[in-house]
DNA sequence: CTAGGATCCTGTCAGC
DNA sequence: TGCTGACAGGATCCTA
């Protein structure tokens, strides 16, 4: 599930792998899936620009891995038997390669990383080091949640005033790093409905929910995302990884863990979506006259979050 | 400009 | 068992 903190939890851990190794060759078994020139030389450096990851040869050229839904990258030691398997959980991690899913295969001197990705959404691409801010997608990148200005999450919520929240967090443009769990995740924590027209936020909550997005990825990222360690218990079983850290995230029918309600999966902008209804609720569905009036009008019986911030 | 839906591709699973 | 449709952790492209 290549979001934010499993993409940096490979950048971690293939770093210890490949830095200072040097990249032999490339076989394309999927043509969709490679971008641009094979390039070989050593690795300096692995770097993460939102869910893309970046390895910097020592060349000035650079390889630029997406892994979309299903990539995964896998690599084999030479020089033992161990393995670093991360990205999207299957039984590739424990796998003999390469397989069907196998598109892309990075020959390295002490051992092979496989590029695997079941849809052909993800991409392996060669691009000049110095280019790499100039990429298409990377260029478009918003700050991370804990980089982002308050004002500045605020203002681009009242610009995206008519979207559900949710649609307008998933937006690498606007927040990056959030996919579908952790949208769910951090909404969750923040008590807001998937649903809430982004307009109707105050900033104050706006403020919880990026602190909720920094805390729900710092937490999956020191937990190491999904990585094969996780993925495969002990006894050699397969383990859901996303218990963990997920408190609504495919938890669908099994009790809140704040109030026992059985968390419901919603469709928000095509995308499957999971809330607890007794946390996460819509201000007044029917009876209110207007999202704008009712935001002006101070329902809560409690301190005001509207007043001066 | 924003908002919504379709789309890329393959595999799996529920229902008939 | 075999078929069909819905759905899957992302992002982009097209339409209104």
């Amino acid at each position: 599930m290549p979001e934010l903190p499993e993409v940096e939890t490979i950048r971690r851990g293939l770093g210890k792998f490949i830095i200072s190794h040097r990249l032999i060759s490339t076989e394309i078994l999927c043509e969709k899936s490679f971008i641009g020139t094979p390039i070989v030389g050593k690795v300096k450096a692995i770097r993460r620009f939102g869910k893309a990851l970046v390895i910097d040869l020592n060349n000035c050229q650079s390889l630029m891995i997406h892994l979309r839904m299903t990539g995964q990258l896998i690599f084999d030691s030479t020089q033992n038997t161990d393995r670093y398997a991360a990205g999207h959980p299957s039984d590739n991690f424990t796998s003999t390669l390469p397989n069907k899913q196998t598109r892309v295969i990075l020959h390295f001197d002490n051992g092979t990383l496989y590029f695997n990705d079941q849809r052909k959404f993800g991409f392996v691409k060669s691009i000049t080091t110095k280019d790499i801010e100039k990429d298409s997608f990377i260029k478009k990148l918003a700050p991370e949640p804990w980089d982002i200005k308050l004002e500045d999450f605020y203002e681009k919520l009242q610009r995206h005033k008519n979207s559900p929240i949710k649609t307008v967090i998933l937006d690498q443009t606007i927040i990056c790093g959030l996919g579908n769990i952790y949208a769910d995740e951090s909404l969750f924590m923040s008590n807001i409905h998937p649903m809430r027209k982004a307009g109707t936020l105050t900033k104050t909550e706006a403020n919880i929910l990026l602190n909720m997005a920094d805390k729900a990825m710092n937490i999956a990222i020191a937990s190491g995302g999904s990585t094969m360690k996780d993925y495969v218990k002990a006894d050699g079983t397969r383990g859901d990884y996303l218990d963990k850290f997920a408190q609504v995230f495919n938890r669908t029918g099994k009790p809140c863990v704040v109030c026992g309600t059985k968390i419901e999966k919603i469709k928000v902008a095509g995308r499957g979506t999971h809330i607890c209804p007794h946390c996460q609720q819509l201000p007044q569905s029917k009876f209110q006259p207007s999202a704008e009036l009712s935001s002006e009008i101070n329902l809560s019986p409690h301190k005001g979050a509207s007043k001066n911030a």
